[in-house]
DNA sequence: GGTAATTACCTAGATCGTCAAGGTATACGG
DNA sequence: CCGTATACCTTGACGATCTAGGTAATTACC
């Protein structure tokens, strides 16, 4: 075991698949791999996790998927934003940004009070 | 449900614990308000999250409870940092860094790639 | 004197996301 | 022809957190 992907993941999830589709549909293979470019093999997304979060977000009306063929010519679902996951991207973002200022507050915390 | 304290806790709480205790002991109610405190309640510990959370790393080791008075004389037990635990707050720091830096690069990205 | 709020602890049960580990199928490179 | 990469999917278990209860002592208020 590597890398040791944290258990960190939990709850995050969602908005770095949403963040992964803000410029246009991608398929699922496709998500993991970009999220794992784009942070170096930190953030390595396992396919039984991607799906049903997939599933999850699909049902919840946040994507839509269409089958197409990937840039390697295989079949592929690709997925994209709807209008309503946009704008939960949005909110999850902006949890994430209160989320993680106020771990660092604790983090760089002096003790006192 | 106003201030909706996300799930974002998840895999975070026990690096926040341990570092409530990193200048002292502290009671439970005292960790969880210390904590609320620090991040303006940000960070909301449900007492059911708290509680098992602190048994899981008492099994661990930790910490260490002992039992004593509060500062308002009531019967509280107290949790110390053991050295174990000095020595895993350090690295659970270190992957929150990891982990947050991450995060925030999938959310900066430009789409390219 | 009664009662609500605060302090301080604890637990049982359910939920839900993630992971581990399996599976299918096609295409490409050696 | 066999391994690797691409691309999808599912089942089952795990485990952390939350909900919703409970006890008990003290303080604040009316």
């Amino acid at each position: 075991m590597a890398p040791q992907p944290t258990d960190l993941l939990q709850g995050t999830l969602d908005v770095l698949i949403l963040k992964s589709l803000a410029w246009g549909p991608r398929h699922g293979y496709g998500i993991a791999k970009w999220l794992e470019d784009t942070t170096d093999d930190t953030l390595v997304i396992e396919e039984g996790s991607l799906y049903p979060a997939l599933y999850r977000m699909e049902r919840k009306g946040w994507i839509e998927a269409e089958w197409g063929m990937s840039e390697l010519g295989r079949k592929a679902k690709f997925y994209a934003l709807t209008a309503a996951g946009r704008s939960r991207l949005r909110e999850e973002i902006a949890a994430w940004r209160r989320f993680s200022v106020a771990v660092a507050k604790v983090l760089g915390a002096d003790g006192r009070g």
